[in-house]
DNA sequence: CAATGTGTTGAGGG
DNA sequence: TCCCTCAACACATT
């Protein structure tokens, strides 16, 4: 389910369960998740090393080791799991870093849509993470105006679109925006001040709700939580939600709470 | 069997 | 150039 408050929750357990640890060996059960790099070259690359602090943008992941960067991108399925190192290997564990202490990091994939790469050096992991906006958890609201301004397409797609901003999903930009009472097919440029600075506040406020949970969060309260429902309703007002696809993806919004412009 | 899905990228078109 | 949609990637679920 990663979006930003799944990868922050994952950064957060990566720096508790490894952070200052060596890496005693790296088992990689199944090379398709590797990228630019094969399963020899990343254990040579990283037994011996100790993980420092590791560092997020987006949905993107960096954990230095000192000498190279391990990069990880979770797709739709990915996760990333801490145990012991005696405790069984799951059916989607696809690359195992057994660190001293005990423990054992585990890169956990289903879909392997996305993975691991490693980055030798700063320009290197510049180049993998492309061409990224600004951290969604850390643009200010001048920045965050500025961009949606300078955006033609609807807005939804902007919110979504990682060069513009990185780390909202399609589910939490639906969130986000039912809770500014935007609909997401309108123009993100002809956005009023007002609408602007709500849909910056509402954004601030369900990531921050969302990373303390380590998650989106489907409670009753929310869009998210009732998505997937028979016949959804907007948990406002009760209105029957609308469902259409923007950008390839499922969109819902409330027809009453986010009218036309 | 077909459609759907919380991720990204690249191709093709307006 | 900007932006849109679709296909592809792999796999489970409806």
């Amino acid at each position: 389910m990663p979006e930003l408050p799944d990868v922050e929750g994952f950064r957060l357990l990566l720096e508790s369960c490894a952070s200052g640890r060596m890496i005693r060996h790296v088992d990689v059960r199944d090379p398709g998740v590797l990228h630019g790099i094969d399963a020899r070259g990343l254990r040579d690359a990283l037994v011996g090393r100790r993980f420092g602090t590791p560092r997020r943008h987006g949905k993107w992941l960096l954990a230095r080791t000192g000498g190279p960067t391990l990069v990880l991108h979770f797709g739709m399925t990915g996760s990333l799991v801490c145990a012991r190192t005696e405790d069984p290997v799951e059916a989607y564990d696809r690359v195992l870093f057994t660190l001293a202490g005990g423990r054992r990091l585990r890169f956990r994939d289903q879909r392997k849509l996305q993975g691991l790469w490693l980055a030798h050096d700063d320009s290197d992991v510049d180049r993998l993470l492309g061409r990224q906006g600004p951290d969604a958890l850390a643009v200010d609201r001048t920045e965050f105006e500025t961009l949606l301004a300078a955006r033609r397409g609807h807005l939804k797609t902007a919110l979504t679109d990682q060069s513009v901003l990185a780390g909202l999903g399609n589910l939490l930009a639906d969130e986000i925006l039912w809770r500014a009472r935007l609909r997401p097919d309108r123009p993100a440029r002809d956005l009023t001040e007002a609408d602007r600075r709500r849909l910056y506040g509402e954004m601030r406020r369900t990531l921050r709700t969302s990373v303390s949970a380590g998650r989106v969060p489907p409670r009753d309260s929310w869009l998210t939580g009732r998505r997937d429902d028979h016949d959804p309703r907007c948990p406002r007002c009760g209105t029957a939600l609308c469902r259409t696809r923007m950008a390839g993806r499922g969109t819902v919004w409330c027809p009453r709470c986010q009218p036309a412009a």
